[in-house]
DNA sequence: TATGAATGAGCATTCATTCAT
DNA sequence: CATGAATGAATGCTCATTCAT
């Protein structure tokens, strides 16, 4: 197998393109569906090279899914350009949340599958969800401290579940054809989130408590 | 084969046997990885005997996700001993609802993953989301007709989200390992929950709106 | 698989003629070329049924080396029935000896070849060569007890050396086509044989030493 | 492909490199384990580089052969030097034998191998017998001649008996282990051999017979 | 000459399913 | 009803060889 970083360009190019058509050939017909062939016929290559590249079609995947997961996290940044609006930055962010899950749906509910039996995607997949949990609960905290949000919430949690929420929305929404227009989702996954964490338009929680 | 109407006393214990071997095959490695050969050792019969009773093993996991879903069913139907009080009623529901989904956690996916193929399951797992939406939304309706939740909240749309949120949580808690004890857990996702649509200790709604 | 133990006489049946087949099949082409599906065509099943009874190609050419390896023990015991003097004793032990290499002698170097690779046959391997070792050790040591025989040599080089002869010459015999007729091999060896061990008419041994 | 006569001399260094290179690789693992890859590399040349030298894997292991058997021609002549002592001669000439042999013993074994399916490669092989058969045909003969050793024995014949004696013990000690160490092992081999062809001092042959 | 990407025939192995007993 | 031997299509993977650069 030729490694990633001893590539001419043409290698480069193949390599690329194998990646790219077992990404397709994942999403359309599922892991255990997809033969080195499809993948090979896809990319206009034959069976051998395949195995110039990869060791295996776990090794594909891991490759695809690496970056389904790179995309993910960078497709779902709010910018710092949205305004300062507690309520609009978290409309923001699901928007960008639900996006994301939606987009790869699929095969982020593969890796799921896979992680199941291979050890090197398990960590893939703790560092995807680590990373959105992380991010959820930083926020919730920052809302916390300006005394916006319920302040007896643990963080964490919160965020596993709310987050959750809207993933496994999306997986709903797109997979299982639950009927719905993006923004209305959006907007009730957003008023639905902000009740939740009790976002108070001004500082009442430093008074009352929960 | 044998259509299950007409088996012998030592037939249904043979049959019984082979859905019990597959549950907890199908549970523990995976559909693809299940061999019909484990289930028929497990079972305790002989390869050949596994056709007697199913045409395929497609057939055997039908069976199995029937049975799956039934139980999920019963077990998470909040009795009518429950209070009344909206929010303890709120509570029991998703006490029952985690519990189901993380007791079954691994077959419903594994269900969801074979009903991408097999359109017979596809009605299954259709009609298991169903029952779950429907009775959050009636709940989420009752109260809204009470006027103790938010009744701009379309009570589907808001079901299949919250649902989704006790559903998704099931599995990362328990396919994933994130770590919370289930008072805790079944606490946090009643209190988003409530606060989510706007449960009221009184009939606030009728008079202010969102 | 199956294992040997536990067949029915058709299982049985089967597994001989696989076992068959590919003693033929090795003799003929050697290890390397042989296909599981040249055994399989010759022993008249399919494909799958070779791995009913065997884990590999390597699993069968073990039970086939086994099956040869015994049978060369068994055909080379030169019966009680044979004459004490010493020289024809030692003439119908050469006769059995390159009798029984002659008849395996491409499946003895075949299984000299995988023993490199295989754990397993190197021990059937040593085996092998221990047994007839032992043997020659055994008849020159009586020999020389008796005194007709250099008592100076050591029994086990001597043997590994002068077995190594009639082997070897099986070997050039059939395998390389070397020109000579049973009689007159088998003569030849025993002369230089009988010679080489100082075998004595009477016992001058034990007034001369070497 | 660029045949031998035609290199310059940085061609015949890529081409020693890769005739070395093979030779080690086939001693260590066998002719079939080896692959071309691995020849390539530890020859420091990338792949496609081997076919500018080498029809196939076939031609590589000719010349390897080749240049092996050369080697054992040039080792193994008892030099002018030693002395006219027969019995001393036949001691030289074994050390040369043993060593010859021992030293490329698994690339002789090989090319017995490779011999059963390569036309070509018959030829070497039985070239390389021929020569040392008639080398000590050549010597028994000589020594018949002079009343020195048994006029009865057929020196072809045997010749290949004692001297596959020699060979087969080289294979015995150095590949399967038998412990021994050169001096006693040739002393051994000596004697043997000087008294299976009834080598004697003096002249008693001329009157005696066997 | 050297390179290394591309090729594809060839092969071992798996496993759901059938069927004679 | 139960058994377990037999089937063979399906598929991942290897590696000698070719060829454009």
């Amino acid at each position: 197998m030729i490694v990633k970083s001893e590539l001419t360009a043409r290698g480069r190019r193949t390599r690329d393109a194998l990646v790219r058509a077992g990404r397709d050939a994942f999403d359309e017909h599922g892991y255990e569906s997809v033969r080195i062939d499809d993948v090979c016929a896809r990319a206009g290559v034959s069976h051998g090279t395949f195995y110039t590249y990869f060791d295996s079609k776990e090794a594909l995947f891991g490759e695809v899914a690496a970056a389904v997961v790179g995309e993910m996290f960078t497709a779902s940044v709010v910018g710092p350009g949205v305004p300062g609006d507690p309520y609009a930055r978290i409309e923001a962010a699901n928007r960008l949340y639900l996006r994301a899950w939606a987009a790869n749906s699929r095969l982020v509910r593969m890796l799921e599958q896979a992680a199941t039996a291979e050890e090197s995607l398990r960590g893939l997949l703790l560092e995807l969800r680590e990373v959105f949990v992380r991010r959820g609960a930083e926020g919730l905290r920052r809302l916390q401290e300006q005394g916006l949000a319920d302040p007896a919430l643990d963080p964490r949690l919160t965020a596993v579940m709310l987050g959750g929420m809207v993933e496994h929305f999306a997986h709903v929404w797109l997979d299982l054809g639950e009927r719905a227009d993006e923004r209305t989702a959006v907007e009730l996954l957003t008023k639905l989130w902000a009740r939740a964490i009790g976002l108070t338009p001004a500082s009442s929680w430093q008074q009352e408590g929960v």
